[in-house]
DNA sequence: TGAATTACTTGACACAGTGTAAAGTTGACA
DNA sequence: TGTCAACTTTACACTGTGTCAAGTAATTCA
């Protein structure tokens, strides 16, 4: 999909290395020069930082395989057991996806591609949300009172990548305590 | 102490419903034009885009009275109503100064003195947040297992303005049910 | 009355970063 | 030998921030 063409390649893991080293500010130029092609031959590869950003969280996601790790919660035997792995698998690629997020989101006031690009992938994850919410449903495990629509909100609001980024980066906890701790808060809060 | 000096003031308020208009992106010139003055008499007044943005911050909050809001969840008797009467006091709040945060947030990345400005306004409802868990705690119910360090993080991070943009603006909650499921969502994380 | 000060205006410009355009180089392939 | 693709270099347009300098109009002060 990425890997047809070795020039696109060497960009993607080229942006890919620099956005998770995070600190430099990842221009174009940046990216080109750490691709090794001058600045003008990313533009024959990609029309615009946007649409090269959304590649790179593309090549991360089939890299990383996040759709194989966010699969195995679908195996979970009970809700809950699901609600937990979901947590654990999504909770855990957050870091993993760190610097292209903070790129994509510090474009989105500024570009809608951009913004759009974030919001699809966003959706993915809240489409995941809704399925461990229905898993729970189907237990009867819901809390009273709560639609599964808001339920599926709520989580989704738990595992925002924002959420993430205080606790583990302003506040400073290890990454163990914050899957613990969410899936918890998120026990706490579906669950009857 | 913003009301000093009348041309400060017009941009101050000039800015603020800009920002608060939304839509459009608020560039200085945008202000200065909206605020009858010439874009070269703003940079008179603020040397930059974020001393401006902070400028209005503490304008709005002295017009809006944010400490007075919050100080009200101060004299809630027990631990549990100081906790609603704090998510509701700065709840409330978010909404009327989400143009200005939209702004200063999205400076984040690239201003490091927007940064500090936004990191010094959180600080703040962080104190708020460490007062209601303290307050908790003093009642003897806050969940076990839960230090007062964790729990003021969770309740900060509960209580993000991204969240309530999660919920409110992409999700489309009004902001009554926001403001009872936070409650219902922190008493739930927080208490035993 | 006249000089200085204050608050503004107009207009020009430097700078960064994105994106575009055009002409030249290199190597493969047929 | 010619052509095509991928790339290079150089140059430039555009946006928005921030700076600089000179001019104006009203107020204050002597």
């Amino acid at each position: 999909m990425s890997s047809e063409n070795p020039t696109r390649r060497k960009i993607l893991d080229a942006a890919w290395k620099l956005l998770e080293a995070g600190q430099a500010p990842s221009r174009m130029s940046d990216i080109a020069r750490a691709a090794g092609i001058s600045r003008q031959a990313l533009y024959l590869h990609f029309p615009s930082r946007a649409e090269l950003l959304v590649a790179v969280t593309r090549h991360v996601d089939a890299v990383k395989d996040v759709d194989g790790r966010l699969a195995e919660s679908r195996a979970a035997a009970s809700g809950e057991a699901r609600l937990a792995a979901f947590v654990s698998a999504w909770g855990n690629y957050i870091p993993e996806i760190r610097g292209v997020s903070r790129a994509l989101m510090a474009m989105q006031e500024s570009d809608a591609e951009a913004r759009a690009a974030w919001e699809g992938r966003m959706e993915a994850v809240r489409q995941g949300c809704a399925a461990a919410v229905a898993a729970l449903a189907r237990d009867g495990r819901l809390a009273e009172g709560l639609s599964q629509e808001r339920a599926t909100d709520l989580l989704w609001a738990l595992l925002s990548v924002e959420t993430w980024v205080r606790l583990c980066e302003t506040c400073g906890w290890p990454q163990e305590d914050y899957i613990s701790e969410m899936q918890r808060g998120a026990r706490r809060i579906l669950l009857s």
